[in-house]
RNA sequence: GGCGGCAUAGCCAAGUGGUAAGGCCGUGGAUUGCAAAUCCACUACCCCCGGUUCGAUUCCGGGUGCCGCCUCCA
């Protein structure tokens, strides 16, 4: 498989440039993105981020790419923000429902794949778990000692930032000013208030721990990316991803530590996708306005979430709100009637050249260059969307027009597919919902249909339509085209 | 308190130093027995105040608002 011709440029949060993409081993992308940490479900901020790294993989994939997507599962090791006790969110969760904390990680893990295939999003080809690399962890942390920048004090083991200069490279902070401007008193045992810990002594209220050259203990936040990364990646790979959020301290610690470590680069291009508002403030748990995945999609179909989301660049802040989701929803049905009408005329279009021809083949070309170089200019997902409308509209008047060929149809149905279900993830999966949901009607309601064209002929309209009208009312749509009824039910 | 980002029509949202994509909604038209769908047309002086420039929505400074991070901790 080749790689197909691109120029792609990307925004790389490492120097705050948009820079060519270019691959460490040609024809290869190694990336590397922050998975959850499983301890609730998954809400809309989870979903913007997934989504947008699940568009930009799919566009490496049709590129010709062969892609080694590894996103982790955090099970173990985050603290609760703003507790005073410091308390592992996922062992909280686990005491206050008795059960040992991998159970709730567990069930919570399953709850995110089920969302996430929700939304259409695909499996990364590797889903590894902090709990599961421990050794991995300590080995980093043993390179770390040996070379200076690392130290233990109290039963901890803390990254020395003062001894790794570069530390501020990625969040642009400086943080000699930081800590000046700050009257933080150096707590506890570390020896600078930049220090951030790599192992942490597990007291006995503890549930899960390990076992160190250090003791018993636990791993801290930042190292098990930077140990999962690099096992499945190498020390030194092309992209890592991930939410704004975790720019500072998390991807800086990340850097520092792996670099420190090893000696190499580390990721050479850094992705941030941002977050999501709704009705322009922050989604939190304080303001309970969260929304949940699971909840919404009971709502809208995953293929009108997606289209929501990437209306918005990755980069953007997004803005939640129904209108929105509804805009995105019609929008959506639009590009969705264009895939039908394409696939209705294959089964009608002659063969051989056809005077109409022409307008398909140029609403194809335009889709597949506007497309792409939307796609090649940082992942811009609304520029490839409205190509996508643009495209829809000339071949909807080409269809309505002079007569179509089933090569010249078949061509830009294939390409339409290859892009807006292929890449951005928004058609309709073959086979879907739709048609087996019709099957068992679909006798019955050539009955009825057959009998409302007979009316229809004699133009009995107040039936046709008391017959439209009854239909609707049990959720069938019934619509009259130049080429006969079509019917579908809704919902 | 500190650092960084954003602020575009009723809503969502791109983008550019030279008078602003696309989607939704709305209006008018074509088509239709009607409706839906489809197609065509129309709808914004880009938060406020200064400055730079021949010219700024786009650059700089200030203000206001919102967002993220830091400030307790990993």
């Amino acid at each position: 498989m080749t790689v197909r011709d691109h120029n792609l440029h990307l925004v790389n949060t490492l120097g705050r440039l948009k820079e060519r993409f270019v691959p460490l081993v040609p024809g290869h992308v190694g990336i590397y993105v922050c998975g959850p940490t499983v301890y609730s479900d998954a809400h809309l901020g989870h979903a913007k981020s997934y989504v947008s790294f699940d568009a930009i993989i799919r566009y490496f994939r049709h590129l010709g790419y062969k892609v080694k997507y590894v996103q982790n599962i955090t099970d173990v090791g985050h603290l609760l923000d703003n507790a005073d006790e410091g308390e592992d969110k996922i062992e909280r969760r686990a005491k206050l429902e008795r059960v040992h904390p991998l159970e709730i990680a567990e069930a919570y893990a399953r709850s995110y794949f089920k969302d996430m295939e929700g939304l259409g999003v695909a499996y990364a080809d590797l889903h590894p778990r902090a709990t599961q690399h421990i050794p991995e962890q300590i080995e980093i942390i043993e390179q770390l000692i040996a070379k200076g920048n690392a130290y233990a004090a109290g039963g901890n083991i803390y990254f020395s930032v003062g001894s790794w200069k570069e530390y501020g490279c990625l969040s642009g902070r400086d943080t000699d000013d930081a800590v000046e401007g700050t009257r933080v008193t150096v707590r506890g045992d570390k020896r600078d208030p930049r220090d951030f810990a790599l192992w942490k002594h597990a007291d006995p209220s503890h549930i899960q721990w390990w076992r160190s050259p250090w003791g018993k203990g636990y791993p801290g936040w930042h190292i098990e990316c930077s140990a999962m990364s690099m096992k499945y990646l190498g020390e030194e790979f092309d992209i890592h991803g991930g939410g704004l959020e975790n720019q500072f301290p998390h991807h800086e610690c990340e850097i520092a530590q792996s670099r420190a470590a090893t000696g190499k680069g580390f990721a050479r291009y850094w992705l941030h996708n941002n977050m999501i508002n709704r009705d322009g403030v922050k989604m939190s748990k304080s303001l309970g306005n969260g929304i949940l995945i699971k909840d919404l999609l009971k709502e809208v179909p995953g293929t009108t979430v997606r289209a929501f989301l990437l209306g918005t660049h990755y980069r953007s802040a997004a803005n939640f709100t129904d209108e929105g989701v509804k805009a995105a929803h019609a929008g959506l049905e639009r590009l969705h009637f264009v895939l039908g009408a394409m696939r209705d005329r294959m089964k009608s279009a002659p063969s051989g050249a056809q005077p109409g021809d022409a307008a398909v083949g140029d609403a194809v070309v335009t889709l597949d260059r506007d497309f792409h170089a939307a796609m090649d200019d940082d992942f811009n997902t609304p520029i490839a969307m409205s190509s996508l409308y643009e495209f829809a509209k000339r071949m909807n008047a080409a269809l309505a027009g002079a007569p179509v060929s089933k090569e010249a149809c078949g061509a830009a149905l294939d390409t339409y597919v290859a892009l807006a279900g292929g890449v951005l993830g928004l058609l309709p999966v073959e086979g879907d919902s739709e048609d087996g949901r019709k099957g068992d009607l679909e006798p019955v309601m050539q009955v009825v249909l057959d009998v409302r064209r007979l009316l229809r002929e004699r133009k009995l309209f107040d039936l046709t339509d008391v017959l439209r009208d009854r239909l609707a009312s049990v959720g069938i749509d019934v619509k009259d085209t130049k080429d006969g009824p079509v019917w579908q039910r809704r919902g």
